[in-house]
DNA sequence: CTCATCCTTTACGTTTACGTGAAGGTTAGG
DNA sequence: CCTAACCTTCACGTAAACGTAAAGGATGAG
């Protein structure tokens, strides 16, 4: 695959892959002509990157930081494989456990405090919502309600 | 309190607190001298947009618009302390309601996004500990307990 | 072989979110 | 009243993450 077929099926720019692969977040492999041709695991790494800008905010270098530790993980796989030592292989599982651990802290954090500023809004809500309800039980005579199943679930 | 009090308390700086005051994301009072006086509500404000920033990683236009929607929040809290028609006090009321319930959705898809990182994540962690395991029971029964940690690459 | 359409590198431009002085006014303590 | 420590408004500088255009090479259909 090239360039701009890669763009086009992942949504990001010619010039941000590009950009991508200037900053060391990616090294697509190279045609006779100097073209750069785009395996399909260069597109999963691709969408990585974009999911982690998009949705969880990550700076580009954060991201970098996460894609070593990714990249670590395989080096350890291999040399897991490669190697039938159990001393050496318990090493390799427990140093691929204190990576993840690590970046599921970081995105934790993340989440929590995400969700103190959801339970924030939710007290606003639902003071409002008590406004609504009172209004209501004032006027018996309509037969309205508020939905409350957003309150609900966390 | 003058600006840099405030910038001690809230952890920015006094340059990133004009700056959000020149792209209008606040509006302190002035003294006679033309410093600027900030009350709680703006320390409050402050608070806000430094978790929104550093928390949630939203853009500061971003949290223009969330700011906007607060303002739209307070404006309708006034009109509803204005007003005795419950007609209208209801309206007001679940207008609040909507805008608070875009908030929370925006967060919740954040998290969302990033609760399904940590899961594979978590997958991938979950296999790493089953080989730990094995290794420690084959241990275990070979009773071998040659120490190699010195002898081992990482 | 030709032309259109890709691709390449190089390089300057842009926006966001500030940092960092410069030049000068304000305020509180001694 | 003086001085240090605040504050003010310019105004230029910077890093990140690209946009955009220029100048030229590669590739595929006809």
């Amino acid at each position: 695959m090239r360039i701009q077929e890669v763009a086009a099926e992942v949504g990001l720019t010619t010039r941000s892959i590009r950009y991508y692969e200037e900053i060391g977040l990616l090294a697509p492999a190279r045609s006779g002509g100097d073209y750069r041709l785009y395996e399909s695991e260069d597109v999963e790494r691709l969408r990585f990157i974009k999911g982690l800008r998009d949705d969880a905010g990550f700076s580009l270098s954060e991201i970098g930081q996460l894609l070593e530790d990714e990249a670590a993980r395989l080096r350890n796989k291999a040399r897991f494989k490669a190697t039938d030592d159990p001393t050496e292989r318990r090493a390799l599982a427990l140093d691929g456990i204190a990576r993840i651990d690590r970046q599921i802290d970081s995105l934790r954090a993340k989440i929590e405090r995400l969700r103190g500023m959801i339970s924030d809004a939710r007290v606003r809500r639902d003071k409002l919502a008590a406004r609504v309800e009172e209004i209501d039980a004032g006027e018996r005579r309509t037969h309205v309600h508020v939905d409350r199943a957003r309150t609900d679930a966390s």
